[in-house]
Parts: C-alpha cells; sequence; structure tokens
DNA sequence: ACTCGTATTGATTGAACGTTCAATCAATGG
DNA sequence: CCATTGATTGAACGTTCAATCAATACGAGT
C-alpha cells in the first residue's frame, strides 16, 4: 500500500519531502553562486531542474522557500551536537570534552561550505529587520551559550564567573568564524582550523585559569 | 573670493560636500528604518528632502551611495581610535591602556547605533560577492588585527604568543559586537556594556597569563 | 532687470521580479 | 482501457524600482 514504487524509485507520499529538500537545496546552491540579492524565483527553480510555479506550490512562495533554507541550517547545526554526542555516548563524555565537541560541531564541514556561511551572514542581516527570523536567531544564538555553560558549571566553581566563560567562549567562536567566513580568500580551510585550534586552547586556558580557583 | 556667502549660509564650492553626506546619512536612516532590501532610490531622497534624481547626479546611482555610506562606517571606525590616541597623546599611553582604548572605540556610541548595525551586517554579507566590498572589509579587518597585534608584541615575549593573544581579541570584539547586536531586545545599551566589560576582562586575563612567562 | 550656468526636480521609461492559474501529462485506480 | 488524480509547467500579469532627461528653480554676474 504505503509501499508501492514508482517507476522512478520514488513512493508517492515522498515526493513532496523530496521535492521539498531539493528546493532547499537549490536555494542554497543559489544564494552560494548569485548571492542573497541575485537569487531569485528562476535561478532556485533552474538549479533544481524544475519551474518556476513549483516554489509558490510547495513553499507559498519566495520568502517561504528562503525561510525553509534558514531552518534547515538551524537544524544541521543543532543535530551536529546532538549526533556527535550520541556518537561518544557509550564512554562517559567530560565536561572538558563535550567543550570541544560544541566546538568542533560549529567548525564542522558543513558550516564552512560557501553555501552555509553566505547564507548565516544574510540571515543575520535580514533577521535585524524581519521578526520571524529574528526569534529563529534568538534561539540559535541561546544554544550555543546555554550549551557552553552547562559544561562550563561542572568546571568552574563561582557562578558568575562560569557565566562570564560560557558568554567569552560563544562570542570567540562567533568572531573566529565570521573572521573566518569573511577572509576566506581561495578555498583554503586554514583560516577555520586556526579559529578551531584557537577556541580550544582558550577553553583550556578558561579551565586552568580557575583551576587555580580563587580570583576576584 | 572662496569665502564669498551664499543667503544660506553654504560655500558653493560646499554645496556638493554637503549633499553627498546629506545623502549618506539619509541613506544610514533609510537602512535603519526600512532595511537593506527595503531601502530605495525614493526612501533616501525623500528622507534627505530632496529628489530622487539627486542620486544618480551625485554618487552615479544607487549603488554609488550605498557604498559611499559603508565607506563612511569604516572611515568613522578608523578616526575614532585616531582621536582617542590622540586626545592621550600628551602623557605616555601604555600598551595596556591603548588595548582598552581599541575595545572602546569598537564599541563607541556611534558602533551601538540602529543604523550603523544594520549596515554593517548588510555590508558584511553583500561582500561575500562584491569584489569591491571585499576588499573594504578585509583592510578594516586587517587593521584591527594590526593594532591589537602591535600592542600586544608589547607585552608578550613569545611571537607567537602575542599572535594568538591578538587573533583571540580581535575574535572577541568582533563577536561580542555581534551577538550584542543581534540579540538587542528592545533598545537596551545593557548587552554592549557587559561586552565592553568582558573584552577588557579578557585582554587583562592575556597580560597577566603572559606574565607568568613561559607557558607551552 | 536680465542672462547664464549650475543645481535640482519628478514624471516617465523599461527592465526585472514574484505570483497566479489554466493547461498538460504521467501515474494510479477501477 | 478509460477515468481520475495531482504534480508540474510556463506564459501572462501586475508591481516595483533604478535610471533617465527635459523642465524648472535659483543664485551670480553684468
Amino acid at each position: 500500500m504505503a509501499g508501492k514504487q514508482l517507476s522512478n524509485g520514488l513512493n508517492r507520499a515522498n515526493i513532496e519531502g523530496v521535492r521539498r529538500q531539493q528546493l532547499i537545496d537549490a536555494t542554497l546552491k543559489s544564494i552560494e553562486l548569485y548571492g542573497f540579492q541575485g537569487t531569485t524565483i528562476v535561478t532556485i527553480s533552474k538549479l533544481a531542474g524544475m519551474s518556476s510555479g513549483i516554489i509558490s506550490h510547495y513553499f507559498g512562495g519566495k520568502q517561504g522557500v528562503i525561510e525553509a533554507a534558514v531552518r534547515y541550517l538551524l537544524e544541521q547545526l543543532k543535530q551536529g551536537l546532538l549526533l556527535q554526542l550520541q556518537a561518544g555516548q557509550a564512554r562517559q563524555v567530560s565536561p572538558r570534552e563535550r567543550l570541544m565537541m560544541i566546538v568542533e560541531t560549529n567548525f564542522a564541514g558543513f558550516q564552512r561550505s560557501s553555501s552555509a556561511t553566505v547564507t548565516w551572514l544574510a540571515f543575520w542581516a535580514k533577521a535585524m529587520h524581519d521578526p520571524a527570523l529574528a526569534r529563529l536567531q534568538r534561539v540559535n544564538s541561546q544554544r550555543l551559550s546555554s550549551n557552553l555553560l552547562y559544561s562550563f558549571r561542572q568546571l568552574i566553581a563561582d557562578p558568575a564567573a562560569a557565566r562570564d566563560a560560557a558568554a567569552m567562549t560563544a562570542a570567540m567562536i562567533d568572531g573566529m568564524w565570521l573572521r573566518s567566513t569573511l577572509n576566506l580568500t581561495p578555498a583554503t580551510d586554514e583560516a577555520f582550523n586556526e579559529a578551531e585550534r584557537l577556541c580550544k586552547a582558550f577553553i583550556d586556558s578558561l579551565i586552568a585559569t580557575s583551576g587555580r580557583a580563587d580570583e576576584v
């Protein structure tokens, strides 16, 4: 019944999901190639190998498919950390290891791709004038802070110091990512690797300092 | 001769400069009010109290006036530090003081204004697909790094450690600024003040750590 | 008062874009 | 083998916007 196959190997019920993902991929590709302003219904649908009308059919309009693409990016980031934590579920993950995983997730391959970097920047710029996107942005920003704070609390006794450590680390991750993205000369991962290294070094210095306990 | 006054108090030769600045101000105001996408020739010229044609006359087109507005922002940032250093020229400015000045400049009032924050984000997003803007971005990004490195070199003996300190501080400044801007709920300066505090605390911790000298 | 030159206007144009919807067609069900 | 579904198309439409340019306003010089 639901398992009946079409000749192209697609289940009828799956077509919608498949098309939506194809259009989201095409949207990210278009933003990568032509920029946010240069992305139109035509560039997206052409990259997807479909007609222009299909976008309104599945997403209600251009605004819809772009919002969906952003949600996809946010979801990738969220799942990235979940998967990595899951991978180390057998053994016990120390607070320090967990912090390193958070850093690695934020500098993972997908987050370095052109389509992702360009879209993130456009997303932030648009979030300042679009309440729906602003809400998504805030949730995402909060998640990074909370994840960091959770681990820092287990490493730093003083609550205020733990909060400061989390805020600093969040800023350093975002700042490193931003500067790496903007200064990406050709297609070198060098900047991202260095950024990841420095973020991890910073976390270790925070832990080491707090080990010496009593400051301020 | 050149000092001849018009009835409105403007020098003929100055009219062009005055009009250009008025249009740049109007452009920033429009981006603040309507966003980057919502900014058109009409919104700018209306805010400036002039007609739409004037933009093409003075800037050759919309692209021209927007580029000029971005250049103005970059110049403000550059001059901000110069002025502050100049203010303390009489007495000797210690390397640490100079670092704090750099932080203060990046969180100065003008950089917190809506018109500036929105334009910065739009500028970054556009820089990824516009070579002219990308060049401006790189120069600006480099300046922050160089300024920081110059002072850190006087405080940290190991060259590699000084370079890392500068890179980390640059990222923290940009990251703190970004997160403050994006999470600006209503119109609270609270986030910016906290960001400035943490950046300064971070610099002090870098200096203190290097004082203990020999690490790695 | 009159003219010249510059500054400015704003209606108009043409291109670009998002949306709509009647028509098409392959895949299903009977 | 015919009827029905619904996924997909793409031309047409209305809107938006940057750019243009002929017309106008206005100060300066005589």
